[in-house]
RNA sequence: GUGAUUGUAGCUCAGUUGGUCAGAGCGCUGGACUGUGGAUCCGGAGGUCGCGGGUUCGAGCCCCGUCAAUCACCCCA
């Protein structure tokens, strides 16, 4: 019998990682308000068509890793491999565009069905934001401000790297030139760009083949063909970089897999990844809304892996402390747990977020000190015989190993009161926190 | 989809040419310390050796298959 476990390349969360997610989550829409984007939140899964016309007959995504499967009533879905044409089929189904720009993010799982590796799963998660309306360079430079904000915000050591792929104006140029650079030297490529020449002879840029590498550094450049409307947009998004001081290189190898990008595309790299180099991908997308049917409306957005990012703050960024803190009961005896179960039941009502927990167990009191220590608590509310007879309480600052005791009120709620006005006036705690809640 | 490495207690790992090989450290738990937590000492629980099949008198160790992880390619978050 095989043992129960998570499908290949998906991943449980659980504390104390939950906590780290949660926090950058909070962060995430913190910063997005910021910026005055609104959440968006699509099904998982979509007509399989959408994913066809709106990535790309001839993408990799698309041929051969999209978790497709048939319905019950004979409908062909499939699980998002991507979140930039599930929003552009939801702007339209709901008239938004009709509304004028729309700035919209959303965080949340995607599928791809391919071999799990480093930086790699089948079920990774994503921070993206898509800005609809601007076709102005203003419009690029934010979306990758935002991008830039949440990594600075967790001292992310990541470089920008920067550009331009043309519109459909001059890419078919360029896309000639390529082909009469490498095609006459084809049988010195690569296996793979060999193939990439057939089907995308941009792609053939980005291959880390050594024998690819000599032909790769005498190609043209898209820069030297670029349209002049598309060589000015690019201008004009440098300008900005440099105005708004966000640091940035020039990267031509810089393509991407999908078929919407026009013009700029970005990515923010980290050295911390491995061979899977990129935190967060994105790019304009010009033509996409009408591609699905919508009217003529131009988008710039990003996409950034959760799973990666924080793995790029493992190896090099500084995450914030999280303080737990918080009362743990203890109560030894049966009549002190009849007595202490409600006022706990009352602090958590009136705590106002202090975390208060208690052992239902019988255990001993030295246990009991040590689970609460466990939990992260900074303080501890103790009843035993003594505190039952004379109706009080002892209250114990964990971290300081100091004790003092209260006389019960009248009330619960009195009682509770007087616990938390006690525990807030604890001095700040010395040594900062960081396990699970 | 291709290639390589790996899979023994909750965690990190030992296990020699197949024959007490089912172990250690940490963690957990109980006690020394009958109501006070990070130290020390002593005890205890916990494993179908990923799963299935095969070779053998005998397999954690060899062979095949399968599942999963890791790393790289492809591609990308």
């Amino acid at each position: 019998m095989e043992k129960l476990a998570a499908p290949r390349g998906t991943a449980d969360l659980y504390p104390p990682e939950s906590a780290r997610w949660q926090a950058l989550e909070s962060r995430i829409h913190a910063i997005a308000r910021r910026f005055g984007y609104g959440e968006i939140r699509t099904p998982t899964f979509e007509a399989t068509e959408l994913f066809r016309r709106g990535v790309g007959e001839a993408t990799d995504v698309v041929e051969k890793e999209m978790y497709t499967f048939t319905d019950r009533s004979g409908r062909s879905l499939t699980l998002r491999p991507e979140f930039t044409a599930p929003v552009v089929r939801a702007l339209l189904e709901h008239h938004l565009l009709a509304q004028g720009p729309q700035r919209l993010y959303y965080v949340g799982p995607f599928y791809r069905y391919e071999r799990p590796q480093k930086g790699r799963l089948r079920e990774p998660h994503q921070f993206g934001v898509e800005c609809f309306g601007y076709a102005d360079p203003e419009a690029d430079v934010e979306v990758m401000h935002i991008a830039a904000e949440l990594l600075r915000a967790y001292a992310v050591e990541a470089t920008l790297e920067l550009n331009s792929i043309g519109d459909a104006q001059c890419r078919p140029r360029y896309r000639e030139a390529l082909l009469g650079h490498f095609g006459p030297h084809r049988n010195a490529l690569s296996e793979d760009s060999q193939r990439r020449l057939d089907r995308n002879p941009l792609r053939l840029l980005d291959s880390k083949a050594p024998e690819d590498q000599a032909l790769i550094e005498t190609a043209p450049h898209f820069e030297s063909m670029l349209c002049d409307a598309c060589a000015e947009h690019f201008a004009r998004v440098r300008t900005l970089l440099d105005a708004t001081g966000l640091r940035y290189r020039v990267n031509p190898r810089v393509v991407r897999g999908f078929d919407y990008y026009t013009r700029t595309v970005f990515e923010f790299v980290s050295s911390a990844l491995g061979s899977q180099n990129s935190v967060c991908g994105g790019g304009r997308y010009d033509d996409l809304v009408a591609t699905l049917g919508g009217p003529a409306t131009p988008g710039v957005g990003f996409g950034l892996g959760i799973e990666r990012f924080l793995m790029v703050v493992d190896a090099s960024g500084k995450e914030p402390v999280q303080r737990t803190g918080g009362i743990a009961a203890i109560a030894l005896g049966e009549a002190a747990r009849t007595q202490v179960f409600p006022l706990v039941s009352t602090l958590r009502r009136i705590s106002d977020g202090i975390p208060v927990t208690m052992e239902y167990a019988d255990a001993k009191i030295g246990a009991q000190f040590k689970r609460a220590e466990r939990t992260g608590a900074r303080a501890a509310l103790i009843v035993g015989e003594d505190e039952v007879a004379e109706h009080r309480i002892a209250l114990r600052d964990l971290e300081r190993r100091v004790q003092t005791s209260l006389q019960q009120r009248e009330s619960l709620e009195a009682t509770a009161t007087e616990v938390l006005a006690w525990y807030r006036d604890l001095p700040e705690s010395s040594q900062p926190d960081s396990r699970p809640v």
